[in-house]
DNA sequence: TCACTATATGCACACGTGTGCATATTGGTC
DNA sequence: GACCAATATGCACACGTGTGCATATAGTGA
């Protein structure tokens, strides 16, 4: 089988994709007469409705139309009616924006997201969206697709007043933390501890995981030992690999082979194949994220016929859901997202409680979840 | 083998998180004395920097410093350098969100997305959000990682002003979209064809996919095909189904079996086991999505001990890169996302030069991808 | 010196909202 | 009727920016 897997399939517009003019709107013609306030077409020039616009309608002052939708403000019952009913029928809702612009709160929160064709980060960002969702937040997605954020993107997006910054990326400089601080944005850095300012952060322990790893590959009497890590840049990698490095020094062991990838598939199955291919085949691969692992495990299997975990034993790192696969049925280190954006989120609410608060660190606590590849 | 994997695994803050104070920041220790302009630290009550703060400093009108930041301006180059120093020294940015308050421009643009945790629905947002930040957008992302997203989120987002609106969602209620539309926000479907005022529409050619897909299976003689579906109540599924049974009907053979799951791999492996331990097992299965295919193939080669493609043919919809592990090597019907993407950017661009210009319907065309399992 | 143009700069407005403040009205109690 | 509290309502300001307009200054040519 060829790699062929790799190769990007891209298509143009033009050959694959026609275009149809769209039929008239259907409320213009005579079966359905064009209903009571503004048409639904959006008029070249026309604005949206602002109170202004209600209070006219109503016979009220702007003021009123205000109060009409603040909890508690005083206002008769009548004229609230009669507000309500002239919103109604013009479409009116207040501008969220022109009413943070006085609060100073924009509601914006960023995400500044790695890769999100990883697994792991493409859950972790949506389970994050959905909770700010939740919280009344809107969730700015800040991301590539391919590498990873550049600190020019996190700049940018530091133009809009921002409630709270979460990013969520291995490679960010100290230095542009430092900036969004000037900027009065808080800052919350999941992935790895950063000593800068009052920012908090969030990390998996990823020194007591890999430390979980190498003891479950020493108990079942695995001697060969290999390491397969993501780019030695990332924050999470280095833990990762001291962690590895220390635990098989405990052990007196000696590591047969140490790789590093970019945490995807792909790469764990190019790198994958030229670990198993080598010399000194090992008899275990311990891998810095469960992608990769599925690529070994591809390599393993698929190309080379050989048994996992009876030749080659495989631990990843994350568990994500294609681990919990029955073709998969991954041994890995679980590095949990719910607990992590818990805390997040109760990191999130206490500092927009306190801005000027000193920062915390969570550690998040990995745990082994045996599967039948070890 | 149980069906663990379908256990949520969930765990708590408390047992697996532990916080640790921060340490004091390291610029007000005596190596790293405090340099000029505010600190990397979040003050209470200190609000962001204004163009006001930057004049006083700067010894010019606030004009002056807007001016400076606008392309062409007439400036003295004295002042500009001045106005930088200020800038620079006081930590200032532009305030983008207070500029786009005049032009009617806030460069957010939603995305209202379906089930996140759904690869091919991740993949098409990640890709959407990477072209929107390159086009200068705030990419507010609005989606659930479990089901699929109700009409009153949508509704909420519209509080705030938004350049755009973005749905990727099969069930989305033309009366929600009409309220968009009041509101003066364009609105682009991506997944289905809507006839509401002047909204844009991308959708793939479904009918001609499935029609591709039978057609295969029709080549190579199987006679005992099934059909596995997703949410009924979903645009997409509505129109793969009936193409489907239209393809079928011309050519004189009869479903063996039609079966509906919720378009993801549990939902494939779920089903995929009634329909394959029930009395009248197909030799060809038709799959609504590549997830539920991938579920399928599951069960018949791990669970029932079945060939792929011998015993049974499976076809997917949609080529996600899943599809393209060599461990799984599935024939599918690509519903090509860049494509997809190209189009919706496309039609932005040309929505935000004309907003008022009538309604475009763009039909992606489908792509049969031959590989090992038809 | 005058006229004219190019450059430079400040004032003031608009954008849409919430709300403090002042004032008006109502209802109740002595 | 007098007094007070509760309710009701409008005016005007603040939020931070871009820019039209008016005006001032500098530069150029006759």
């Amino acid at each position: 089988m060829e790699f062929f897997f790799f190769k990007r399939i891209t298509s143009s517009l033009d050959t694959l994709a026609t275009k149809v003019q769209f039929p008239p709107m259907s409320s213009e013609n005579e079966l359905n007469p064009t209903p009571a306030g503004p048409k639904p077409w959006i008029d070249a020039g026309r604005k949206r409705v602002t109170a202004e616009d209600v209070a006219r309608i109503a016979g009220v002052s702007r003021s009123a139309v205000s109060r009409a939708y603040t909890k508690g403000a005083y206002l008769s019952l009548e004229k609230r009616r009669r507000i309500h009913d002239a919103a109604e029928a013009l479409g009116y809702r207040p501008n969220a924006l022109a009413a943070g612009f006085n609060s100073n709160r924009s509601n914006l929160v960023a995400i500044v997201t790695g890769n999100l064709n990883n697994h792991y980060d493409g859950v972790f960002t949506a389970e994050l969206v959905t909770r700010l969702n939740g919280l009344g937040k809107l969730p700015v997605v800040i991301g590539r697709t391919t590498d990873n954020i550049g600190d020019s993107e996190i700049l940018e997006v530091l133009d809009y007043p921002l409630d709270a910054l979460v990013i969520r990326a291995g490679s960010v400089k100290a230095e542009t933390v430092e900036k969004c601080l000037r900027l009065q944005v808080p800052v919350i850095v999941s992935g790895r501890i950063l000593a800068v300012g009052n920012v908090d952060c969030l990390c998996c322990d990823n020194h007591a995981g890999m430390e979980m790893a190498v003891a479950e590959f020493a108990r079942s009497g695995r001697q060969r030992i290999g390491y397969l890590g993501g780019h030695p840049e990332l924050s999470a990698e280095q833990e990762r690999c001291a962690g590895f490095v220390a635990a098989m020094q405990k052990r007196h062991l000696k590591p047969v082979v140490m790789e590093h990838a970019d945490f995807s598939f792909e790469g764990g199955y190019t790198t994958g194949t030229k670990i198993l291919q080598g010399s000194d085949r090992p008899d275990a691969i311990l891998c810095g994220n469960d992608a990769m692992a599925l690529g070994v495990m591809n390599v393993a299997r698929e190309t080379l016929g050989l048994d996992v975990p009876g030749d080659l034993a495989i631990i990843g790192f994350d568990d994500i859901e294609l681990a919990r696969w029955p073709c998969f049925d991954l041994s890995t280190i679980r590095n949990p997202i719910d607990v992590t954006i818990d805390g997040i989120v109760s990191l999130l609410e206490s500092r927009f409680a306190d801005p000027a608060r000193h920062g915390e660190t969570i550690r998040i606590a990995p745990e082994f979840i045996p599967r039948s590849t070890h």
